[in-house]
RNA sequence: GGGCCAGUAGCUCAGCGGUAGAGCAGGGGACUCUUAAUCCCUUUGUCGUGGGUUCGAAUCCCUCCUGGCUCACCA
């Protein structure tokens, strides 16, 4: 009973760290297909899978984390085919596909693999890599292949029972690379001899590209062929002994491609398929996205953008099978570093609740710890909108001494999150910018007075101090005093009202002194006509 | 049609067996060596529906409703 509890409430990590047998060493493996610019959404499963690598191994597992770049997979994309550059190329294997910039990558498949992966550094995701078409041309699944060869009729069967895909009788489980145009999706294979099989690159074989009618007969061994999605996967499993996958819901839902993978691993190599969790999508942001500037949703322009720890979080504080809904604009990001935050306390005072093991995980290493002194996001966004503050001064301030390094270096690098929040996705009630055009107004007759007394003083008064104790003057000289004798809010709140549309902001001395002073005058005076 | 997930305060969500919570929004108040957008106080809930288990259910089990996503070609 008491078990029954303690597995249910599990953190989800360490649920599946129990599937593992502790006594032999196992691999952990993801693998993504560069068929052009990834999106954020894609950091989700290796941010997860290495998730689950470092609780393996906290939890005393010997554990590889190796990822593959399946580059030997044909162009299938349908906007690559009504792109004019790249229709030529379809039902070609990317590794033989030309690179967008041969300055940066030889090929398709290393320039979209290659601006992907190189995240992950940035991310603290260090696995193993390896390249498909390597294990294809140095022979490493020779093996697999003739196996698959071997088993053809089983495995067709397989794909007939489960996926209801009908393959003509002869059919062989490998796209054949056909040597007169490169194509790889184009091409059936029939005829296995143990030595060469047969192949024809049919113009109608698939919907998406035009084989060239180009027949032959060679051995498919040694990067010649490759195999099918599906007998490829247990090829990998196999040749680098995987024992945990988690994946998407595309490919682990019921009767998906998985379980296909799965039955002909069991069926053909006799062996057990790894574990591994299914994780739900990333969904980023609503409708309106394409009318708002310069959304990057790349993962590479995410990366740039945001600091490893809080993608990672992002990723990683919704449980894997949760759906993910992401947009960042509105006061997305001031929550996510609340959140986040939040979670570094729970890690001070219990690492060993759910939110400290969010925090734990989404560091980029493990011994990594939360700093003492840190400041909310949505303040430090106020921050930066106000002229009369200088962040660092006011951090200094606030802790009372001056910063550490590391608490330095957070917060710089806060500000800059904050910066560009506040110039591409912070919603209006967050920002205080000054208004571009006269806001409506509703002015009494001595706020009225006060504005054209205050004009009078921009431009003259300098010094913010001393504008703030003028600024006062002025409203008792226009009699904005409450019976007290105190001056009436009424006269800051003309102010803000005439520049920012809001009853109340920043210090008034500082903000009229920082701004263009002409501006400001024109400003004041038609406020007080209006 | 199969599968996964969600439905809790106006909004976004947390809680996942022991008297319903947070942030934001809303309301009230404080701050004149001098308005930070700071600080303090505060309202709001048939916890989607109907059953069941239990001394006790938002929490566990089943039914149904609603919404989202996904698979059923290829990879």
């Amino acid at each position: 009973m008491r078990e029954a509890r303690a597995a249910r409430e599990l953190f989800w990590a360490d649920a599946e760290a129990r599937l593992l047998d502790p006594a032999v060493a196992h691999v952990i493996r993801d693998s993504k297909t560069p068929s052009g610019t990834v999106p954020v959404s894609s950091l989700r499963g290796p941010i997860i899978t290495d998730a689950l690598y470092r609780t393996f191994r906290r939890r005393g597992l010997r554990v590889r984390f190796v990822y593959t770049i399946d580059d030997y997979d044909p162009m299938d994309s349908q906007t690559m085919r009504q792109n004019e550059a790249t229709r030529e190329h379809m039902g070609k294997p990317f590794a033989t596909i030309p690179s967008p910039d041969p300055a940066y990558a030889g090929d398709w498949a290393d320039y979209h693999a290659g601006r992907f992966v190189a995240t992950f550094a940035d991310l603290g995701i260090r696995p193993e890599f390896f390249r498909m078409r390597d294990l294809y041309r140095d022979g490493k699944l020779d093996r697999a292949i003739d196996l698959v060869l071997r088993h053809a009729e089983t495995i067709r069967g397989i794909h007939a029972r489960v996926a209801n895909v009908h393959h003509e009788e002869g059919w062989l489980p490998i796209s054949m690379i056909c040597e007169r145009c490169g194509r790889i999706g184009t091409t059936i294979a029939t005829g296995y001899d143990g030595e060469t099989v047969a192949y024809e690159c049919r113009p109608d074989y698939v919907t998406w590209a035009d084989g060239c009618g180009n027949r032959g007969r060679l051995s498919p061994f040694k990067g010649a062929s490759k195999l099918l999605w599906n007998e490829q996967w247990c090829a990998q499993w196999d040749y680098f002994g995987v024992t945990y996958e988690e994946g998407g819901k595309d490919l682990l839902t019921a009767g998906g491609s998985r379980e296909r993978s799965n039955e002909i691993y069991r069926a053909v190599w006799r062996r057990e398929p790894p574990a591994g969790l299914m994780h739900e999508f990333f969904l980023l942001g609503g409708r309106k996205m394409s009318t708002s500037k310069g959304i990057g949703a790349s993962a590479h322009d995410m990366v740039a953008l945001l600091p490893g720890e809080i993608i990672r979080f992002l990723m990683l504080r919704t449980p894997p099978r949760r759906a993910l809904e992401f947009d960042p604009a509105g006061n997305t990001l001031p929550k996510l570093y609340d959140e986040y935050d939040r979670c570094a306390d729970e890690y001070l005072r219990d690492p060993e609740t759910d939110l400290a093991k969010a925090w734990w995980l989404a560091q980029l290493s493990a011994d990594a710890q939360p700093i003492a002194f840190r400041l909310r996001f949505s303040l430090l966004a106020d921050w930066l909108q106000i002229p009369s503050v200088d962040p660092h001064r006011e951090a200094r301030a606030r802790k009372g001494s001056s910063l550490s390094e590391l608490e330095d270096r957070e917060l710089r690098r806060r500000l800059d999150v904050a910066r560009s929040w506040l110039e591409r996705w912070a919603p209006d009630e967050a920002t205080f910018g000054i208004a571009t055009d006269l806001p409506p107004l509703t002015l009494t007759d001595p706020q009225r007075a006060y504005l054209r007394g205050v004009a009078k003083l921009v431009g003259v008064i300098a010094d913010p101090e001393a504008m703030q104790e003028e600024l006062y003057e002025a409203a008792k000289r226009v009699g904005l005093v409450t019976p007290e004798g105190k001056v009436s809010k009424d006269a800051f709140a003309a102010l803000y009202s005439a520049l920012i549309g809001k009853p109340n902001g920043p210090r008034a001395g500082w903000l009229l002194t920082a701004l263009d002073a002409p501006f400001v005058r024109k400003r004041l005076e038609d406020a007080a006509a209006a």
